[in-house]
DNA sequence: AGGTAGAACGCACGATCGTGCGCATTAAGT
DNA sequence: ACTTAATGCGCACGATCGTGCGTTCTACCT
C-alpha cells in the first residue's frame, strides 16, 4: 500500500545527492526560503528535473526533514548510545550537540533549531513534522536524565525532567546564540552547565 | 548631518501604523519573507505608498527591527528596571519574559529569538544589528546577576556569569519550544530554574 | 500666502517563484 | 527482448516579488 510507484537507483542516487545540499542550504535560508533553482544548481541538475524528483515543493521539504533526522540520528544519536545508560550517555548526547553546532561542516547550526524557529509559527504539516521530530529528542534527553537519577548520577537537587528541560532549552539556545555571535564562549558555558549537574 | 529629510507628521503615523503590524508578521513569517504586498494590505496602504515611505525593503527591516526593540524595552525592560537591582531585578526581567512570550498579544513568541534564528546563519548588517541588540539583552542579564551575587542573592555556586547565561539561553529554547509546541510546562520549568537560582 | 517636498497612489518593469507539459533516454520488470 | 515507467531536460505559464516612474494632493517652511 506504500504508495506503488517503481523506484530507479539512478533516482535514489540523485535524489540523495539533492538532499545532502538540501538539509544545509535549508538550515541556512530556511526550508522555504530554500528554491528550486538554486538548490537544482547547488545540486547540479535542472530544476525540472528536481521538480519530477520529489513531486512537489512540500513533499521535498517532507524529504528534507528526513534527512536531516537521518544526519542528526547519525552523528550526535548514535555515538551517545554507544555509552552507557544513565548520565555517560547524557553527556555524551549534549557534547554530540555541541560538537555538531561547532562542526565546520555544519556551518549554520542545527537544522532543527533553525526550522523550529522558522516554522514555530505557522501551523501545518510541516510544523507537525518538526515538532514531533523534536518531541523524541527531548525525550531521549528525559529518559537519559531519568536513568542516571535512578543510578545516583545526578549532581542537581533538581528532578531529572528539569535537568533534562534545562539542558535541552540550553542546547537550542546556545545554538542560536552560537549561531548569531560565533563565540565559541557560548559552548564552554553549556559544559559548565553539563559539569555542574553530571560531575 | 542626520540626513535633512523634512518630516511630516502624517507620514510618522503611518509609518508607526505600519511597523506595529510588521513587528507582528515577521516574527510569524520572518523579515525576508514578509513581503511588502501583505505588509500593505495588513496597514492599509498600497505597496507603492508603503515603499516610498521606507525607501528600501532593507531600510523597512530595519525600522522593523528598532520598532521591536522599542516594544520589548517597553514590555519587558522597562517594567522589571523598576524592580530593585540584584535578584528581584533579574527575576523580573526573566518573568517578564515569559510573560512577553505566553502573551495573546505576541501569538508568535519572541521576536528577536524568530529573527535571530532567520538571519543567524547569513552574515550582512541586519545580523550585525540583531546581534549588537542580543547582546545588550544578555549584558542586561549578566549585569543583574553579578549585582545580585554582590548582594549574597545567588543561590546557586555557579558564577554570576554562568547564571546569567543559563537563563538566557533557556529563555531562548523555551521561546522556541513553546512556540512549536504551544505547552505552557516550558515556562513553568523555566520558573522553576529561576526558582533554584534566586529562591 | 506661496513654494517646496513628502505622502500616497496606480501602473509597469524585470526577476524569480512553484508548477505543468511534452519529449528523449534508460533502468527495471515481464 | 519487449514493454513500461521513472529520469531528466527545455520551455512556458501565472503569480508574486522588490523597485522605479509619474502624478495628485497637502502638510510644512519661509
Amino acid at each position: 500500500m506504500t504508495s506503488s510507484k517503481r523506484i530507479r537507483i539512478d533516482g535514489e542516487k540523485s535524489r540523495e545527492r539533492v538532499l545532502e545540499s538540501a538539509v544545509r542550504l535549508a538550515a541556512i535560508e530556511g526550508l522555504e526560503r530554500l528554491s528550486l533553482s538554486r538548490l537544482a544548481a547547488a545540486a547540479g541538475l535542472s530544476k525540472s528535473g528536481l521538480f519530477g524528483l520529489f513531486g512537489s515543493k512540500e513533499d521535498l521539504q517532507f524529504a528534507i526533514i528526513d534527512k536531516a533526522r537521518e544526519d542528526f540520528t547519525r552523528e550526535v544519536v548514535m555515538p551517545a548510545l554507544a555509552a552507557p545508560e544513565g548520565a555517560p550517555r547524557l553527556r555524551a548526547l549534549c557534547e554530540g550537540y555541541l560538537d555538531h553546532i561547532a562542526s565546520r561542516e555544519w556551518p549554520s547550526g542545527c537544522f532543527f533549531a533553525s526550522v523550529a524557529a522558522e516554522v514555530g509559527g505557522r501551523p501545518g504539516p510541516i510544523r507537525d513534522r518538526v515538532a514531533t521530530d523534536h518531541k523524541q529528542w527531548t525525550s531521549l534527553l528525559r529518559q537519559s536524565a531519568t536513568r542516571a537519577a535512578e543510578l545516583g548520577q545526578l549532581r542537581s537537587e533538581e528532578s531529572p525532567e528539569q535537568v533534562a528541560f534545562e539542558l535541552g532549552a540550553m542546547l537550542t539556545g546556545a545554538d542560536i546564540v552560537y549561531l548569531l555571535h560565533g563565540d565559541p564562549e557560548v559552548l564552554e558555558r553549556v559544559r559548565s552547565a553539563l559539569q555542574a549537574r553530571l560531575g
